[in-house]
DNA sequence: GAGTTTGAAACT
DNA sequence: CAGTTTCAAACTC
């Protein structure tokens, strides 16, 4: 369902892509309650999430804060509307307004409920769907869900918007604990201006959407019941379509809210707008101020460069920001993804050219000796609030940004001036890491692609490290976690001429102080290593769901980020130099690593080309870096490819057959012919039978090979002998060459004494053979009493 | 491992 | 949009 018209989305920025979550969409429409927007840009640089993830059946809530609440309330005494989005299982949100003070009153329909949610000195509550009537600001909720944790949810997640006549409506990406106030910016404040002034009224209309979920917060002492909201979140769409940045006519903001019924799918959640700059308020509120774009494309901004990939997992490129020693400028605002998707959904990456402050998220170290750091936080994506740590003490500074949904590893460096003078610290916390808040936003400039990871990606739970110097935990459903080492990073710093092959680095635009660096992904998680942790919000939490290792990229031949299911396979195209879809890897929006491929043009030293072919890739097909395989409508299979197959000799039952390939059955949008991938084909039937009795069969050998292994190390374990000092074991042998030539020579011994008495041969055999037998009593009785010794010692 | 088959992607 | 070609993976031997 568009919500918005035509002609309000020409206005609309091209920075705002489309989210196009079609396959949640017809979800959520079956809900009744969802909206779609589209907008119709031509991006240069792929900009995708996935939206095809599967979410949790919680569902949005919009709630006003209670009084017992913690979240602060905002500044602004008029018009102010605190909105509480989570991903609570709450049927229906309620928005209400959080002061009675209001003055002005813009007036939204739901248009699916017929609810009328006023903004201005009136509650807003009853169905999710808002939208403004004036074309400004539409917050659909999609779907509804069972009513749960709203209460929890609203109590730990709130956000505070503030409208400014009818200019303003921001909604939902908050941190859960950590209110956020949106505000409008006075139209003549400078970029980049985080003046709270409620009296301040602009013209212009700014949308602001920071999704946020409680649950989001696992590494700040999150709740059980948070962690379980979390698997049970819904994917929250938060679309701002936006065009003609250079407009002002009041820009059309559209936030979609889309929630399916699949849990454990990573929830996509979109914070766009011309220009966010989030001041590190008083804590937990959080400020935030809109402000007008710079730029609209990655390459309009000069010197900046940024590796973009239609990505679905993360980890392949990393963006270093490269502060600039000898600036002496004032910081700059500096852009972060804030346009979060796990589905669908965007992410911007852009930088202002105002010559405000830096809008820092702070974050503060705790009680365990870490160093002030920075947080940047952006998601609230099902859970995938994803978290950047960047020490601070030193300079300079590196800033490690990752967005649920991508590839890339965003990093800053920033000289210790701009970050520390930036940092302020953050609420109370129980845990080292302060709940990441969503960093400023300045319009501009890059657009960027975030790719979801597809919903069956293996949920990651590390452990988190009390004691190590871990600065900071970013966190997502279904994405790596970063952390940055505590201390600063030499390889890249300070003069940067250890940066792998392949890094670009580039000044930030008009001689700023920051600038970007593009590394290998690779290179990043090198410099990681140990002291790195990789923490999921997982809903269990627990070491059992799985760790792993900060590396997406393949370790050993094997992509740690798929992980445990199916490690991507190694491309080995010879013809495409794996700049077409043809090739795996970059049909995937990864880089190939461990590869086969001949002329390989996937990689950083071709960035050039990649992004190019990316761009034709994309002329051709906006999705083609989308996943194919998608919700289906309401009433057929969860999932589906979104194109169809058109197989015509494999019966659609071999791996020729995406759609048997991706396991899933072909559905009437498949143009196969003698398909016989349906539910009662027999032919399917024997094949699922056969794989899954040769499953079995695989997993009973593997465990036969497991168990009979770990009884032989076991063994090996009791009857090794442990050498105290070394730390290592000798192997334990019964049979020593001593006990060998004892044994001949009682044997001899035996033989003599026949001779000697003259016995018969087969006498003499017999004898020596019970011998034998006594030697072979003494050993095995020495070798079980050297076992229980031995065993003895080991514990 | 080489050759064949297959269907998606690319091209016309 | 349809037909053809290209391509790399899947498959077979």
């Amino acid at each position: 369902m568009d919500v918005v018209s035509p002609e309000l989305n020409s206005l609309l920025p091209d920075e705002i892509m489309d989210t196009e979550a079609i396959e949640d969409i017809s979800d959520s429409q079956a809900h009744g309650t969802n909206t779609q927007s589209k907008t119709t840009n031509e991006t240069t640089v792929p900009m995708e999430t996935d939206t095809s993830s599967n979410v949790s059946s919680a569902e949005n809530t919009l709630v006003a804060p209670t009084s017992k609440d913690s979240s602060p309330s905002s500044s602004s005494a008029g018009n102010q509307i605190t909105i509480s989005v989570s991903s609570t299982t709450s049927s229906l949100p309620i928005l209400k307004q959080s002061l009675a003070t209001s003055t002005t009153s813009t007036k939204t329909t739901n248009s699916v409920s017929g609810t009328t949610v006023s903004t201005g000195g009136l509650k807003l509550s009853g169905p999710f769907t808002i939208s403004a009537a004036n074309h400004q600001i539409i917050l659909n909720k999609v779907a509804t869900a069972q009513a749960s944790e709203a209460s929890k949810s609203s109590a730990t997640c709130h956000q505070v918007i503030k409208q400014e006549g009818q200019k303003l409506l921001v909604t939902a990406i908050g941190k859960s604990g950590s209110p956020i106030v949106l505000q409008l910016p006075n139209s003549k404040a400078p970029v980049g201006q985080t003046s709270a002034d409620p009296k301040i009224q602009t013209p212009q209309f700014k949308v602001v959407t920071i999704g946020g979920r409680p649950e989001l917060k696992p590494l700040v002492g999150c709740t059980t019941n948070q962690m379980t909201a979390l698997q049970t979140q819904q994917l929250k769409a938060v679309q701002i379509a936006k065009k003609t940045p250079t407009s002002s006519a009041p820009i059309k903001f559209i936030i979609t809210k889309t929630v399916n019924s699949k849990g454990a799918s990573p929830q996509s959640q979109v914070v766009a707008g011309r220009v966010l700059t989030q001041t590190s308020s008083v804590l937990p509120t959080k400020t935030i101020t809109l402000t007008e774009p710079i730029g609209t494309s990655l390459q309009s901004i000069p010197g900046k460069k940024i590796a973009i990939s239609p990505l679905k997992t993360p980890s392949k490129v990393t963006v270093v920001s490269v502060a600039s020693p000898t600036s002496s400028a004032p910081p700059k605002t500096v852009t972060l993804p804030v346009n979060l998707a796990l589905g669908q959904q965007i992410l911007a990456v852009q930088q202002s050219t105002s010559a405000s402050p830096v809008k820092v998220v702070s974050s503060q170290a705790t009680a365990q000796n870490i160093k002030p750091v920075q947080s940047v936080a952006v998601g609230g994506v099902s859970g995938s609030h994803f978290k950047t740590i960047i020490p601070l003490a030193t300079q300079p500074n590196v800033q490690q940004i990752q967005v649920p949904g991508s590839r890339f590893h965003y990093v800053r460096l920033v000289t210790a001036t701009t970050a520390s003078s930036t940092v302020q610290p953050s609420g109370p916390s129980t845990n080292s890491v302060q709940t990441a808040k969503p960093m400023m936003v300045s319009t501009g400039a890059v657009r960027m692609s975030v790719p979801i990871v597809p919903a069956q990606s293996v949920k990651q739970v590390a452990p988190k490290p009390l004691t190590t110097a871990v600065q900071g935990v970013s966190t997502s459903q279904t994405q790596q976690r970063l952390i940055m080492p505590a201390t600063p990073l030499p390889q890249i710093q300070p003069n940067f001429t250890n940066l792998p092959p392949g890094t670009v680095l580039a000044p930030a635009p008009g001689g700023g102080n920051v600038g970007y660096a593009v590394v290998p992904a690779q290179y990043v998680t090198q410099l990681q290593q140990s002291p790195f942790v990789t923490l999921a919000n997982n809903s269990s939490f627990s070491a059992s769901s799985g760790v792993q290792t900060q590396a997406r990229l393949p370790v050993n031949g094997v992509s740690t980020t798929e992980s445990t299911s199916r490690p991507r396979k190694p491309c080995n195209c010879t013809k495409s130099q794996c700049l077409k879809l043809y090739c795996d890897c970059f049909a995937n929006g990864e880089f190939c690593n461990n590869c086969n491929c001949n002329n390989c043009f996937n990689n950083l030293e071709h960035e050039t080309e990649r992004l190019k072919a990316i761009k034709t890739c994309l002329d051709r097909n906006p999705e083609a870096f989308k996943p194919k395989i998608g919700k289906g409508k309401e009433g057929e299979s969860d999932r589906r490819h979104s194109k169809g197959c058109n197989c015509k000799r494999s019966g659609c039952l071999k791996n020729y057959c995406e759609c048997y390939e991706a396991k899933i059955m072909c559905s009437s949008i498949c143009k196969c012919i003698g398909c016989k991938n349906f539910e009662e084909s027999p032919e399917r039937k024997t094949l699922m039978h056969l794989a899954d009795a040769a499953e079995v069969r695989v997993q009973q050998q593997t465990a036969a090979k497991t168990k009979l292994s770990s009884q032989i190390s076991d063994l090996l374990m009791r009857t090794t002998p442990v050498i105290p000092t070394g730390g290592g074991r000798l192997p334990y042998t019964f049979v020593t060459k001593e006990v060998l030539e004892a044994t001949c020579e009682c044997l001899l011994e035996r033989a003599k004494c026949s001779e000697q008495t003259l016995q018969p041969q087969a006498e003499a055999e017999r004898m020596i053979l019970e011998e034998f037998g006594h030697c072979l009593m003494s050993i095995i009785n020495s070798a079980g009493k050297a076992k229980v010794d031995c065993a003895s010692i080991n514990c």
